[in-house]
DNA sequence: GAAAATAGGGTTAAAATAATCCTATTTAAT
DNA sequence: ATTAAATAGGATTATTTTAACCCTATTTTC
């Protein structure tokens, strides 16, 4: 259930590590994966998940690499989450809508949605910054 | 990410539809099963699992079936999740900590427990009667 | 004793995730 | 121009997880 995918984390991953380097700085994907401890080439496909979303800035050629495409202020765990991961679609009902018999007096849908905004909105409300901060007490 | 499992959504769904079929109202799988439309023999996974964590009551034999085993306003989310799934282990970081140079430095375990934790509070602060309640506006 | 229910082990099937392979493109440096 | 180092990304394979299924035991009512 609460579980995140190993692309998730190196993507979170990946974004902190940006962060503490600072603002500008181009980082490589080897550089990162071999400090990080990951995979280079699985590593790779999520920084262009990152890229994609405006997350990250990619920088091609030789002294290219990756850097935030924002600030840590403006990125949170929900913008890397669907960017990575897409969309969440968290209600999957065994039972199609139009075969459903019990289906207007069924609210599964809409607690499982309920659920899934207040997640949505948990993640969107946890920016890397606060989230780099409330480490470091 | 956020995407929740098969097996949690089976038991989510069945503490919500016991939940509206009255508390000590005794009811079986099939009946469950055949109305969420879901399959009964997994569902009866997912039971057992409630059943083990005390959000039901099993009874067995002819006319037995199942319960819920506390008030709806004493079941969350979390602990239905934690009784299909277990405790979830958020941080797969791929580095072990006694091969990673980096680990003193690196707090990545610490902004994944850091989310893990918000993500456990939401749910453990959602009972089941707060979710029927938002919905019936 | 028969029937209807839960209990649960074990295996197989399907789906999702992760990893790998390979090639193209871009760009700095020589 | 050529080479080397980097991103871009399609395609495939391997692994893991999830879901489904099978089968037998146990419990309890009638």
């Amino acid at each position: 259930m609460l579980q995140v995918s190993r692309k998730f984390e190196y993507g979170l991953h990946a974004v902190t590590y940006l962060a503490t380097k600072g603002f500008g700085r181009v980082v490589t994907v080897k550089e990162m994966a071999d400090e990080i401890g990951y995979s280079q080439e699985f590593l790779s496909k999520a920084m262009q998940s990152l890229k994609r979303a405006g997350i990250a800035i990619s920088v091609q050629g030789v002294k290219g690499g990756y850097t935030l495409g924002r600030a840590t202020t403006d990125i949170t765990v929900a913008d890397i989450a669907i960017a990575i991961e897409g969309k969440p679609h968290l209600v999957r009902c065994g039972v199609k809508a139009d075969s459903c018999e019990i289906f207007s007096s069924c609210h599964h849908r809409d607690y499982m949605n309920t659920l899934q905004h207040k997640i949505q909105d948990l993640l969107a409300s946890t920016t890397i910054h606060t989230l780099l901060q409330e480490i470091e007490q």
